[in-house]
DNA sequence: GCAAATTAGTTGACGTACAAACTATTGTTA
DNA sequence: TAACAATAGTTTGTACGTCAACTAATTTGC
């Protein structure tokens, strides 16, 4: 039985794109002194968006597992970029809030984040971009059924 | 300074659907008793499309690190799928082989992943998939330099 | 024809994903 | 209100990805 060469199936194209971008973004963080990896950034920009957000929600937004996001935030913590807070009345959850430097670093990098977004679909018209959006999502909720 | 939200982010999107469909795909492999991860698939298709590759045409055609190969291959030969045989004319490389259990392994996996494969992408029309598949190419390419 | 450079593959260290089992707390309901 | 269910978060174990440093073999260039 033959089967199609990888190279022709969507999905390899989707993760080798996807490993791709990674890979570069993080050397470009390291170029720019960013002591944060690629899924750091992601949980940290999820808590500068909504001071005070919980883990779970993080996890729900950011699609990791909270398992994953636990140990995000505690390196998070760690570099001192975030704080954890014990929600006062309900006393499993965790709060989430930017450091003072957390803040400064924040504001530091949007810009740099923003640059980096642009530069591989530079060449994409904005009808190509938020075709590819829609394509993806579709996929999403097709499999996620 | 106010940066947009991760969902509107393109390559938060494209993380999200290729994990999403990762985590799809093993639960269909374990559904139906297939005893490989999907990157352990990936690696034993190569192999199985062009019987006798190298480790590094491995690593050079799936877009894997040959560190990564080098360990996926180990699990695949403990899984007697695969031997590896040393070249007899440059003894630094490995040539890759099916055994006879991989070779019928591979026959019953197939159909299978072709039916996975499709999933997904069932309501995406043919030129929906081949425009995603060149979004892709082309931001691939793009970051690539 | 030999030293230096290149190539194939391996190993170790670190970061993340995910599932499963677990603790602690809060909500629900009989 | 006591038992049970649900929820927030953590821990453990396994699997990959990537980088860097490494070994061994082969090529290149003088």
């Amino acid at each position: 039985m033959q089967d199609k060469p990888l190279s022709e199936v969507i999905y390899f194209k989707i993760d080798r794109t996807m490993r791709m971008i990674k890979q570069y973004s993080l050397e470009q963080f390291k170029a720019h002194e960013v002591n944060l990896t690629i899924d750091q950034w992601i949980v940290f920009k999820r808590i500068a968006d909504q001071d005070g957000v919980s883990l779970k929600k993080v996890a729900d937004t950011t699609y990791k597992d909270p398992a994953s996001v636990t140990r995000l935030v505690d390196v998070l913590v760690k570099k001192e970029m975030i704080v954890k807070v014990m929600d006062e009345v309900d006393r499993r959850r965790y709060n989430l809030h930017l450091t003072a430097m957390g803040k400064q670093e924040y504001q530091r990098l949007v810009p740099f984040i923003q640059e980096l977004r642009r530069k591989g679909i530079e060449d994409l018209s904005k009808e190509e971009v938020s075709q590819l959006a829609g394509l993806l999502d579709r996929i999403y909720e097709k499999v996620l059924v």
